[in-house]
DNA sequence: ACAGGAATTTAGAATAGTCTAAAATTATAA
DNA sequence: TTATAATTTTAGACTATTCTAAATTCCTGT
């Protein structure tokens, strides 16, 4: 135990486990363009993090990465002081939805198990983020839950917006403006297969909206059988 | 504005501020042993922040160094943080004082202006930090404080506990057991000048106690004319 | 006032992370 | 299926921070 994580290995590992929900090898440019490096310094990296006493990653030349398990838990540790610490700047420091990210995103490497535990407690244990994402458990597990992208939706389905993407604030004020917040319900009406666009109808609305792959990708859905 | 500076460059500022309050020049060896490093890594790391864009340090080989103006500004906002953190992890999250500090040493490098002045504002604008310290204002003025060091004082004298060190929690817990916390009033009662020992009682309690050198330069007293 | 010891500085090297430019490999597409 | 494009890797270099060992400078006590 005890090892030593950099916190830029942790920014590297907790980038890896949220690409690997698309795919199941992460390439190094993805990774090289998500955390805005170059391709070079992300093959450095990630030789460097699969060849560690305990191996981070699974490493095959030219054909990207896989967590370890090793890795996994590095990388859920980061990924629930994160989240935790996005709740509590907003429930008790007052922070907006959209503020959030930024803040957590340098704390999450500086905080105790203690800070950790005491934040979690102050909070009652939540199991879902500000943005609808799961909270890993103390112990590291991944409640697994049951969404697909909003892009995946149909027309006479209805759903329940279970989370979006937190990392753009522009982009959360603008879905809040729109009311596609967690726990807000939807009927599609109509679907235009060139452009991807959907026409949806928030439940409670007469208004209809449409939405675009830059929206429709970055908002996760609960399909549900009837609508509420 | 806006400059860059490193968490090592930060901890240098503060250490030097701190130290600072000891002598007008700070030496080499005194900030090497402070921090835990080597004399030839401070040698360097001087000369670095003495010769930068606009200087930090004043430096005169072999003669130590001063802060400079710009350098004392980024030292209290690093230590207004720190005040801030610990207050608040005290009030707000329930840490006993012997726990605050090194929480805070991690938390005051990363915390945005907007975390600090929330903090700042859920605590009511607080000017003295859980060990008795003064907390830097917003602008960065130090609220001067007229103390002296519990080493200093002499039979007949009394005081009351301005302020303590606060990086060892084991003395921390040591000092609230005996009752020596900001706040406490105290008369001294003998001198023994071959040990620097000094016998105190506190106001309100009839056993005496003796403190020797390992304590009376680690706490800092406001001379009270009477004793009350 | 000068010799020895203490403190400081210099020299040279290591590690973590980054980059650009060039080389190698894989994928695409006619 | 082969040339071209895209991606990935290697090579070489830079910065920040640290170290040890050696050289230098300062100070102190006789």
């Amino acid at each position: 135990m005890g090892r030593l994580i950099s916190d830029t290995v942790e920014d590297y590992l907790k980038m890896i486990f949220d690409l690997s929900a698309e795919t199941d090898r992460v390439s190094t440019g993805m990774i090289a363009d998500a955390l805005n490096v170059s391709p070079a310094s992300v093959t450095d990296m990630i030789q460097r993090l699969a060849t560690e006493d305990p191996p981070l990653l699974d490493y095959i030349k030219h054909q990207g990465v896989a967590l370890t398990d090793e890795g996994i838990k590095i990388a859920l540790e980061i990924i629930r002081h994160h989240r935790l610490i996005e709740l509590f700047l907003h429930e008790v420091l007052g922070y907006s939805w959209d503020q959030v990210h930024a803040e957590a995103d340098r704390l999450e490497h500086v905080i105790s198990e203690d800070f950790e535990e005491r934040v979690a407690a102050v909070l009652g244990d939540p199991i879902r983020g500000l943005h609808g994402k799961p909270i890993p458990t103390a112990s590291l597990e991944m409640p697994d839950q049951n969404t697909s992208y909003l892009l995946d939706m149909r027309p006479e389905q209805h759903g329940v917006i279970h989370s979006v993407n937190d990392d753009d604030p522009d982009f959360l004020r603008y879905l809040e403006a729109q009311g596609l917040v967690p726990g807000a319900k939807f009927s599609i009406v109509d679907f235009s297969p060139y452009d991807n666009n959907l026409r949806l109808r928030l439940t409670g609305q007469d208004q209809e909206m449409v939405l675009g792959m830059g929206v429709t990708t970055q908002v996760q859905v609960e399909v549900l059988d009837f609508e509420s």
